[in-house]
DNA sequence: CAAAGATTTCAAAAAAAAATGAAAATTGCA
DNA sequence: TGCAATTTTCATTTTTTTTTGAAATCTTTG
């Protein structure tokens, strides 16, 4: 280990930035539904200059190596952060990809398209059931699969779209 | 309770059908962070034409009054259910909300944006210590804070206009 | 190519979220 | 108003998710 990476945050307000800054990704990747892990990895991320190994993360948030290897794969396969090679030191080290329009592309394309795929699959075996089904009323079955299709093709449609709006 | 109320879904095709409702709407809610009994409650609603009682819905579904109850009153919330009056009986009835364009409109405004208000009293926060912290690269805190910045107010604008986009 | 270092995996433990069910509160009818 | 029916609340239980930690695997370099 080098000498600059055995340097704690001792600044106070070093400290509290990257308080907030934990605080604020653990949020709101909750609200993507990624776990508190991974969140509070990112947060520690986004505001350090200089990559950092796993075992640095691991013990800045005093997590397991374990949680923190799999909060870096989540995060790795979102592509939210990227690896660094850092020259005399064998470890992988890591840094935050802060483009979030392509982090958000990347979410949708990975965690939510994917649903939409098998609500197809559900829709047009709902429709068998209606069409198979003499006793029921055809028209108020009908209208409601239609809503469900014109949903799933909007949604197609306008989620990757999202990603592309945030210039940002 | 009345006579139509016991008739029970004895058509196959009929049962098929809600069951591939309630599969997609659990699933739907999932993605949006709501609990399965969520997603079970306005499966069974979306493919029903006559108001259900909320012991209708529990006996259907096999889950407790308790959730139940917790369940109508989530997606009375989010207005994705309303109640209607059922002459003669004393229960309350309920019938899905179909807009899919309001019920996002209303997922949004309660699920969403309070959280990037407490984002916005965050980042004010990380400025606070970037400023007070002379050791610090400040060219490199303000660009990362600013980001946040964008972040959140594209998030202000675009999801709210997403619902609008939603032309089901 | 061995062995020390680094990372991943995964069964078990811990924590968090959701469901239950019974008691409390509310409602509306006689 | 009083009472029975309905609904809500909430402490407890169950289920699900996440984290841990130790063993297994993979990697690098001396």
């Amino acid at each position: 280990m080098q000498l600059e990476n055995k340097i704690q945050k001792t600044n106070n307000e070093e400290v509290k930035l990257e308080v907030e800054s934990i605080d604020f990704f653990v949020r709101m990747m909750s609200i993507l539904g990624l776990p508190r892990s991974v969140g509070e990895i990112y947060g520690v991320l986004y505001f350090t200059e200089s990559p950092l190994s796993m075992d640095e993360i691991s013990s800045r948030l005093s997590i397991s190596m374990g949680s923190t290897s799999q909060g870096l794969k989540t995060l790795r396969s979102l592509k939210a952060i990227r690896t660094s090679y850092v020259k005399g030191d064998r470890k992988d080290h890591y840094i935050a990809e802060t483009e979030f329009r392509r982090l958000f592309s990347n979410f949708i394309k990975e965690d939510i398209l994917p649903h939409l795929d098998s609500a197809a699959d559900r829709i047009s075996r709902m429709e068998k059931h209606v069409k198979a089904d003499s006793d029921i009323n055809q028209e108020f079955y009908s209208t409601r699969i239609e809503k469900l299709k014109r949903l799933t093709k909007a949604g197609r449609k306008l989620l990757p779209a999202l990603a592309g709006l945030l210039k940002i």
